[in-house]
DNA sequence: CTCTCCCT
């Protein structure tokens, strides 16, 4: 009767593998009967005891329907010896030995149960899709096998994946490897036509393989699209110009259960179908009498950011298992054909495996079962892959922030209470809040909707981002009214599915019906998302500026985004600017009382460009977000010099009222220390005043809080605090101000020029002042000649010089020849060495 | 033109 399956002729080597090692490993493909036929087999086994087997199913659907499978083997019902349990459906009597569970209610088991007291053997099915309650599932049930029971046996089962590490993590199993029972099919590599340069789109490549495939082959065709996105316009292409006797059905998560079961639908006779899917028919949906699959090789998948707290999703190429799998589906039924929108030689480039989740998402939920089971580093439990360090900490930190955790990573009891309720430590964390306020049932029911799809199917532009628009229409089917705003098409499956959902929710926490206020959802949201309340942007609509210091924006104008605060409950994840899907409004009142612990009172001096002064305020903040503030009159003295001080170096030490002797000591200092001869004297450079401004001018700065009351500081004062009255001296001797030529009279030095400072100074002086001077005065004890700037008695310039002795001997000929023809009554004598300088005409006779 | 799939 019982048709003999290939998986049925290693029985015995499984049996024996189980009963030496404790641990074991089959690898069979789809086909092989692995998940209905091995556990029957190993009922009556002795070192069973009569105890339980344990089989693990990533999907509800799936646990169900193999749980009705094996039961129809024994001939008997569901819920004798066979049952199953998944959230909120549970069918097991008390003679059943083989309990067919989800993962997630595995983890709740055996968190309830760390030493699985009536389980004899615990069996991971379809382990290779590496699901996070699958590896959490395995990291804990290897602690118990270990430390708790050595009587307990772990069997994992797998498709395609590297079972040499998950032997190699159970001491070294045995692995049995099955065949499998599936048709051959053909492989057709079709890398897209395009050119580089205008390469074709995914969805043209598709359209065009699929007319390929109608001509060559007969039977129904399976597509395999990215999204949605895709699956619309590969529709809308293939609606224009495919035979109306070839009927086409999107496929995917978000779609009516109506509309999906279109596709399952066995075609006629006559007719012939093609399914546009995404990779829900990789694994969960199987399509009967599919033949020929297309698979244009991307995936989309949830990557979780760390610096965001958010995922984001990322269209990747597929693994080379994927594609296999998706391959296989066309091989079920008869021998079958496989396109693949790539070439043989990319495919060498595909990854072996697709990514764990572990990896990948987010690990709140990880991180507070770890902390359940007490630990909080995940290295000192054995995994496949350990979970990412990066996003765990940031997990260990929400939870912190949730009251989770205390500062020693323990779970505290609040935690507790969170970890038993199945639900994102998010959404525990607030219905735990919102039941001490009597907002539990509101609380519960937006935690139900979270945790479901969006049940609103929105038209192209219709989107609404706002969730009290779900939570009235959820209103409206509790209280059977349906008055709810027409227009919207509604998923009514998924609200069924939620109001289930937030019951079972209420039940656990104890929460008794009350009226849902659907005006709180802001403030409980709040509690579950704190990092994503968000304050909108000053002077720009739509942008809004969230707790973490993120920006995001919503597409359009709603009754959200008119607020002035909100909470970004779901976001696209883009690192810097995130696009708002899902939020609700909120308001500065609620946050002041929401989180009165936690907004912090801050002090702030600051520059004000408008007034060029200091100026305090005091800022009321949660995070990053500025709640309130204000201008404060009482400015720290102290605290205000230093960002005075600060602007004073942005801007330069001219800034300062510096008098022209205060400049020209200042030049003459840095004069003579530059000529290497004066190196006690200080380094008064501009650029040391500066860096050193706290010292010399801090003092002199009390009570000025403005560039304009820089005018009345006693900048000498300050300045000659730099100086001792020796120094002082030395540099009046040495760099003087003035110099006393032939003539009689006091000529000025310059020493610097548009504030460059020269090497020499300038000594600008008539020509016929200085008859009679032999030689370059010399300053700096004498060691630096000036630089003599020569006149004509009009006050132009005729030579620049620092050898006067060279002058006179050489080039005084040629300049007197032309002065002499402009200036004749002038005094041009032929020997200026002995005559008598003069700063008149001629010199006055005696 | 809002985002893959799954689960406590």
């Amino acid at each position: 009767m019982t048709q003999t399956l290939p998986i049925q002729k290693h029985v015995p080597d499984i049996i024996n593998a189980l009963e030496t090692s404790r641990c074991a490993v089959i690898q069979a493909p789809p086909g092989a009967g692995k998940t209905t036929r091995v556990p029957l087999a190993l009922l009556d086994e002795p070192w069973l005891a009569n105890k339980k087997i344990i089989l693990l199913e990533p999907r509800r659907l799936a646990a169900m329907s193999c749980a009705a499978h094996m039961a129809g083997l024994l001939k008997e019902q569901v819920g004798q010896t066979i049952g199953y349990q998944i959230r909120l459906d549970r069918k097991i009597g008390p003679d059943t030995r083989i309990e067919v569970i989800t993962e997630g209610i595995f983890t709740r088991k055996i968190q309830n149960d760390p030493s699985l007291e009536d389980v004899g053997l615990v069996i991971f099915d379809e382990f290779h899709e590496r699901h996070i309650h699958s590896d959490l599932g395995l990291a804990l049930c290897l602690e118990t096998f270990e430390a708790l029971r050595d009587d307990m046996r772990i069997l994992v089962m797998s498709a395609t994946m590297d079972v040499t590490a998950v032997s190699t993590l159970m001491g070294n199993a045995p692995v049995i490897v099955s065949k499998g029972k599936s048709f051959p099919v053909e492989t057709i590599y079709i890398p897209p036509s395009g050119r580089q340069s205008r390469p074709v789109s995914v969805e043209t490549a598709c359209a065009s393989v699929i007319r390929r495939a109608l001509s060559e082959t007969d039977g129904d065709m399976l597509v395999f699209l990215p999204g949605v996105k895709e699956i619309k316009t590969l529709y809308s292409i293939l609606e224009k110009d495919l035979d109306p006797a070839i009927h086409v059905f999107p496929l995917y998560g978000n779609l009516a259960r109506k509309d999906q079961a279109r596709a399952f639908r066995p075609s006629n006779q006559s007719e012939r179908k093609i399914v546009i899917a995404t990779s829900i028919a990789e694994t969960s949906i199987t399509i009967e009498g599919v033949s020929v699959v297309i698979d244009a090789g991307l995936m989309r998948v949830p990557r979780f950011s760390p610096q965001t707290g958010m995922s984001r999703l990322e269209t990747l190429r597929v693994s080379k298992a994927s594609a296999d799998q998706r391959r296989g589906r066309s091989g079920r039924t008869g021998p079958g054909k496989c396109y693949r929108l790539w070439s043989e030689y990319d495919h060498q480039s595909l990854k072996s495996y697709t990514k764990p989740e572990i990896l990948s998402i987010d690990l709140t939920g990880v991180a507070l079962e770890l902390a359940a089971w007490g630990v909080s580093d995940p290295g000192q439990l054995k995994w496949l892959d350990l979970p990412d360090e990066k996003s765990f900490e940031q997990a260990k930190n929400l939870l912190k922030i949730l009251g989770a955790l205390d500062e020693q990573e323990r779970i505290t009891l609040h935690g507790k209470k969170m970890s038993s309720a199945g639900l994102h430590p998010r959404l525990a964390h607030m219905i735990i809040k919102a039941s001490e306020k009597n907002h539990g049932l509101l609380a519960c029911r937006i935690a139900a909707f979270l945790n479901e799809r969006d049940f609103i199917l929105f038209d192209q532009k219709t989107f609404d981002p706002d969730i009290r628009l779900r939570l009235e229409i959820i209103d409206a089917f509790t209280s059977k009214k349906k008055t709810w705003q027409k227009g919207f098409k509604i998923n009514k499956g998924v609200i069924h599915r939620i109001i289930e959902s937030e019951k079972k929710t209420a039940r656990d926490f104890g929460i008794k019906p009350t009226k849902t206020d659907i005006e709180k959802a802001g403030t409980l949201l709040a509690h579950a998302y704190p990092d994503r309340i968000a304050k909108k942007r000053d002077n720009r609509n739509n942008t809004f500026l969230m707790a973490s210091g993120k920006g995001a924006y919503f597409t359009g104008i709603n009754n959200v985004s008119l607020n002035d605060y909100i909470v970004a409950v779901h976001l696209d994840g883009n690192l810097q600017n995130a696009k708002i899907f899902l939020a609700v409004p909120y308001s500065k009142q609620d946050l002041e009382t929401d989180f009165c612990d936690r907004l912090k009172s801050v002090h702030t001096i600051l520059w004000d460009k408008k007034t060029n002064g200091v100026r305090a305020k005091k800022e009321i903040r949660f995070e990053t977000l500025v709640i309130h503030h204000q201008s404060i009159s009482d400015i720290d003295p102290d605290m205000a010099c230093d960002i005075l001080i600060r602007e004073i170096q942005r801007r330069g030490l001219a800034i300062l009222p510096w008098t022209k002797r205060l400049t020209s000591l200042k030049d003459r200092a840095v004069f003579l220390k530059n000529t290497g001869r004066f190196q006690d004297l200080p380094d008064l450079s501009d650029k040391t005043l500066e860096k050193n401004m706290a010292i010399w001018l801090k003092p002199f700065l009390t009570g000025v809080f403005s560039l304009k009351q820089l005018e009345r500081i006693d900048l000498e004062a300050a300045f000659l605090s730099l100086l001792t009255w020796k120094e002082q001296q030395i540099i009046e001797k040495n760099a003087p101000t003035h110099i006393k030529v032939p003539s009689g009279s006091k000529k000025p030095l310059k020493y610097s020029n548009e504030n460059i400072l020269l090497d020499s100074p300038v000594l600008e002086v008539r020509l016929q002042e200085m008859f009679g001077q032999t030689v370059t005065p010399k300053i700096a004890g004498l060691s630096v000649p000036v630089t003599l700037h020569l006149l004509s008695p009009a006050g132009r310039p005729v030579q620049i010089t620092r050898d006067l002795e060279n002058f006179w001997k050489n080039t005084y000929k040629d300049v007197k020849k032309d002065l002499k023809g402009r200036y004749p009554k002038h005094f041009w004598p032929d020997d200026p060495l002995n005559a008598k300088p003069t700063n008149r005409v001629k010199p006055k006779e005696r």
